[in-house]
RNA sequence: GGCCCGAUGGCGGAGUGGUUACGCAGAGGACUGCAAAUCCUUGCACGCCGGUUCGAUUCCGGCUCGGGCCUCCA
């Protein structure tokens, strides 16, 4: 049984889904214009794991798990425009980018990766069938949702219309017909990426894009809809009135997850537009492994707040050491039935991880480790990376001092190697050794 | 201003109305040529003020501090 808890109840719900041999779920994924920064990463590794859990408890080929890509969007026309270059030369390098970074974080691909660019059809049709309901209305070239239309509107924020429209953020353009109205499709002038539509050359909002997505691939309703903590409001809270509105009353998703916020020492969010943001792509290049950085964002719970650290990676680093010596290369075994039931708790990883601490038993720890997307790589790999022909003969070499016991010898060998980054252990078998 | 969330030992971080994790770091011991690793032992906590209770870190109220959202944001 699993429970998770749900953004629209505001508590821990036992996990139904609608059709046990269908599990949907569907994670809003990034805009592709940049690299991603390890807050970005959060609700990837996150989802990844649930969508793990998902597979153990309902079969492998049961879950269809969908992360779009978000490639039509200001934010992109400026990147490109920046760089002279059309939007597709951006959206592709750092959608391979992404994929990277994410890979190296363990984060399996999804099985959909639908592309907004791919749905522009889906979108405008769904826009029409607004219009022809009454819930949007076209005015100055925009198409806007028209929010009074949804007497349902802002459940999932839990907000109403007033307190909304006194937020001091709010722009009114004047062709709105209601400050909270926003848009679906926008007018393209000469030059910008555009498709035609009835409404004339333009692009779809970004709220449109995702509730065509997930009609397209997924279908009306979905289990489970997942994003960070910021995307509730407005994101979520228009892909709903939008996607409910459109297909007659049918709720969008039967659970919301939210992922909380990853901080820097500076204690602020780390966001794009504060420049607060360390990369995936720095991380790694700065030596971390990318399953380090996995084991640092599961050490909280998802929904709490993480404060990003070099303590942080660090204690991860030294705790996956130990959990590789004593999981060694053993081959994955049964998954222990307390990892699993800390992870259908909400997705409990930080007491999944205590369970797995306990674990004495290797192939039972590599088989439960693997559930969490950890321990896959083998120790070998994990300690030493690439073999080096340089070490081995160090090594043969204090063999040989240590024979003659010539201590002083052994010891400055030793050293030397440390220096390298090189530990030694010697053992009843010889001496091995790892990277720190 | 409105709405929402958090505060646990040196650090990270679960959880619980009464005995409380787990990891990292530290200390002591065993082992080792010395280390490393491993094993054993060990110290350290529940933001503040009230309330409910036989008993609160856990429930309630207030406060303080911190964070998030209020149409760019994971």
């Amino acid at each position: 049984m699993i429970r998770l808890h749900d953004t629209m109840a505001r508590e821990k719900r036992v996990f139904e889904p609608a059709d046990p041999g269908r599990v949907t779920m569907y994670v809003c994924g990034p805009t592709v214009y940049n690299r991603a920064h390890i807050g970005n990463a959060r609700p990837a590794v996150v989802f990844d794991l649930l969508s793990r859990l998902l597979r153990h408890v309902y079969g492998e080929d049961k879950v269809v798990y969908a992360r779009n890509v978000t490639d039509v969007e200001d934010k992109i026309i400026e990147a490109a425009q920046a760089e002279g270059v059309d939007p597709p030369v951006i959206t592709g390098r750092y959608e391979r980018f992404y994929l990277e970074d994410m890979g190296a974080l363990g984060v399996r691909p999804p099985d959909i990766a639908p592309k907004a660019t791919e749905t522009i059809d889906g979108m405008v049709a769904m826009i029409e069938r607004l219009v022809e309901a009454g819930n949007a209305y076209e005015a100055d070239g925009h198409v806007l949702f028209h929010v009074p239309s949804d007497p349902d509107y802002g459940a999932l924020g839990r907000r109403d219309r007033d307190s909304m429209i006194a937020g001091a953020r709010v722009e009114v353009a004047s062709y709105k017909k209601d400050p909270a109205d926003f848009v679906l499709w926008k007018p393209s002038v000469e030059g910008v990426i555009g498709w035609d539509s009835p409404w004339g050359r333009g692009r779809p909002g970004w709220h449109i894009e995702c509730s065509a997505m997930i009609e397209r691939h997924l279908g009306e309703t979905i289990d489970i809809h997942g994003g960070g903590l910021d995307l509730i409001f407005p994101h979520h809270e228009n892909e709903i009135a939008q996607s409910r509105c459109a297909h007659g009353g049918a709720p969008l998703a039967r659970y919301w997850l939210h992922n909380g916020f990853l901080s820097m020492a500076g204690s602020e969010k780390m966001s794009k537009s504060l420049g607060n943001v360390v990369t995936v792509g720095e991380l790694l290049e700065e030596g971390h492994k990318g399953e380090t950085l996995r084991f640092a964002l599961l050490s909280a719970h998802y929904r709490q707040p993480l404060e990003w650290s070099a303590q942080l990676v660090a204690q991860s680093k030294a705790t996956l050491d130990r959990l590789y010596r004593l999981g060694g290369d053993a081959e994955a075994g049964e998954i222990d039935p307390g990892v699993v039931e800390a992870l259908s708790d909400d997705l409990n990883t930080p007491l999944a991880l205590s369970r797995l601490s306990a674990l004495q038993d290797p192939a039972v720890l590599r088989g439960s480790a693997a559930l969490l997307g950890l321990l896959e790589q083998g120790a070998a790999s994990w300690f030493q990376g690439e073999g080096d022909a340089g070490i081995d003969a160090l090594v043969a070499a204090r063999a040989e001092a240590k024979k003659r016991r010539d201590f002083a010898e052994a010891d400055r060998i030793r050293a030397e190697l440390a220096d390298q980054g090189v530990l030694l252990e010697d053992g009843p078998q010889g001496t091995s050794w790892r990277r720190a």
